[in-house]
DNA sequence: GTACTATATGACTATATAGTCATAAATAAC
DNA sequence: GTTATTTATGACTATATAGTCATATAGTAC
């Protein structure tokens, strides 16, 4: 059977990838339909539906029926915490480390 | 080149597995060479070297030299906040999910 | 120099992952 | 019932990943 840490890492899998981290920043200011989120985030529905499905799986995002529509959410706020912990890290060590803020 | 989604991801996939979760545990407490950490978390030596270099690429950990033995920390502290944020939501949420917290 | 210790890496296998395309399934509107 | 819309999925390809084993590399002790 799986244990905490098997768990940990499928949470943790479950953000640690470019295309779900757009669909996460997307979900940012709240619920939205598959038919909002694959334009917006310029992936095909088919490849969109299949990261967002992960995510509900690992726990990370919530899932709302209504008629043709399904709407996914984050499920647990400290998801976007993690993020934002992880900017800072980037943002004080590989950002600097490549030099990619000169105009900064 | 590489944006900053890219290395949130890269950042986010050096802790997002089961082997590098032991590692990171073990390194809580501070700096630790190869040697000790191989045989803490069970794993061939040359398997936890390619760990400990992924990691430290992606700017999780930090590594020293002395001598013969190379020792590996924690570079961020942050990324310790980020594991315990991601245990908060499994045990609400997966943990829960799956009863295994009968007992508790 | 030799012998020993600690770490890294090349070559490989097996499995997992991300993505595409076509299509199925479910609901809605008529 | 038919048609249109929305989402999910089967089948597939290409690439990435985790791990093993043997060996190379680098430093220490003699």
């Amino acid at each position: 059977m799986k244990d905490l840490i098997e768990f940990r890492a499928d949470v943790l899998k479950a953000v640690a990838q470019s295309t779900r981290l757009k669909i996460i920043d997307f979900l940012r200011d709240g619920e939205r339909c598959v038919c909002e989120i694959f334009p917006a985030i310029g992936e095909a529905q088919s490849n969109t539906s299949r990261h967002l499905k992960m995510m509900q799986s690992a726990g990370v995002l919530s899932r709302r029926k209504d008629g043709l529509k399904i709407y996914y959410a984050i499920k647990h706020p400290e998801i976007l915490e993690v993020i934002d912990l992880v900017t800072d890290i980037v943002k004080q060590d590989i950002y600097g480390r490549h030099s990619l803020l000169k105009g900064a």
